[in-house]
DNA sequence: TAAATACTTTACCGATTAGTACAGTATAGA
DNA sequence: TCTATACTGTACTAATCGGTAAAGTATTTA
């Protein structure tokens, strides 16, 4: 039979954006087949505890993106101002401009949050701390600092509702613009 | 038989958190059948449109509930600075100090967005533009009213979000507060 | 080239899904 | 009290769900 997918990683993306378009519950195993041209014996070989692992694996994916992308820099550039503003630009990139959901923060409101509450708690937790300090090394204190990184998190999780509720993209970048204006001045 | 439920809109908080719980797909007839106490012959009475009329019903009902005590107060009220205090407190107590998700939000990220794609628009749009009536009325110019309002409303959904995925219920409350000094300075 | 491993296909399982049909019972109005 | 309507319980459907089993075919390793 021919072989269609070589890694178990290219797998990981389609999966991420099955579940975003369709939830954890709504991606049933014939829609995952069908999108990632994998029978149910190729998907439980690589992911033999099923639906279940591959949510795991694909939060997994995610964490590993915004360690990489967002929170290593945020806590190891030089300069921390340029960092929280490249945080910006490459949050916007992410979630294409408001026209791409998070996942993180769909299972978060969704009933399988019970199912990862410790993956959707550190996503939510680093992305705080790793702001924080940031804004710490460019100069507030930890309290403003800290305070100041949750309401950045808080508008970018609520701009994505809004963008999505009301089918603006641009609500999204206009939030964006808003919260890079209040972390950085 | 005996009869159990005098009216349909007795129902209609119980379907409401069904879904807060389960999502749209997660709330099963046999679960609502349980948590209701009413079987399928009584629920298909009341909603012949089944699920999808149930979801209709709980989301009207949430309208005409932010219809009576948050849009037409902020719109209507003599003191406008009043008003939106009161509205952070109405917040509050609905969403039970970030104990309770916004099904309207939950559903925006939903799979079943694309079936209530106007209740949920309407929702947010309608309360971004009472916010920003009052906050006109409070003395802003029309441009930074609706500036104001749209964080507002950010701030919440945002805060929903991340107070239920970090387990904070403070968390909302102090986005709240904010949100509130915010809109009144 | 031969054997071991990696991957795929197919057929199947029991459970559960939303929804329908309908007979039966309670209640309300005349 | 009789009748119409409102409500409820039971049984049923066809489809789909997640998951399993196992035989078959590639690919890699020795």
């Amino acid at each position: 039979m021919a072989r269609t997918v070589a890694e178990r990683t290219d797998i990981i993306p389609v999966l991420a954006e099955i579940f975003r378009e369709h939830g954890f519950e709504g991606a049933s195993l014939s829609i995952i087949g069908e999108k990632t041209g994998l029978g149910k014996g190729s998907l439980y070989h690589f992911f033999p505890g099923g639906k279940e692992e591959m949510a795991a694996a694909v939060l997994h994916e995610i964490d590993t993106w915004f360690e990489n992308n967002v929170y290593r820099p945020l806590r190891e550039a030089q300069n921390p101002r340029a960092a929280i503003s490249g945080m910006c630009g490459a949050v916007i990139d992410y979630f294409h401009s408001g026209r791409r959901i998070c996942l993180v923060g769909a299972f978060a409101l969704d009933n399988v949050r019970d199912r990862f509450t410790d993956q959707i708690k550190d996503y939510f937790s680093d992305w705080k701390t790793a702001l924080a300090a940031a804004l710490q090394r460019a100069g507030h204190d930890e309290a403003k600092a800290s305070e100041l990184a949750e309401e950045a998190v808080i508008s970018i999780q609520g701009g994505l509702i809004l963008s999505r509720a009301l089918g603006e993209p641009t609500l999204f970048e206009r939030a964006m613009k808003k919260a890079e204006e209040r972390l950085l001045t």
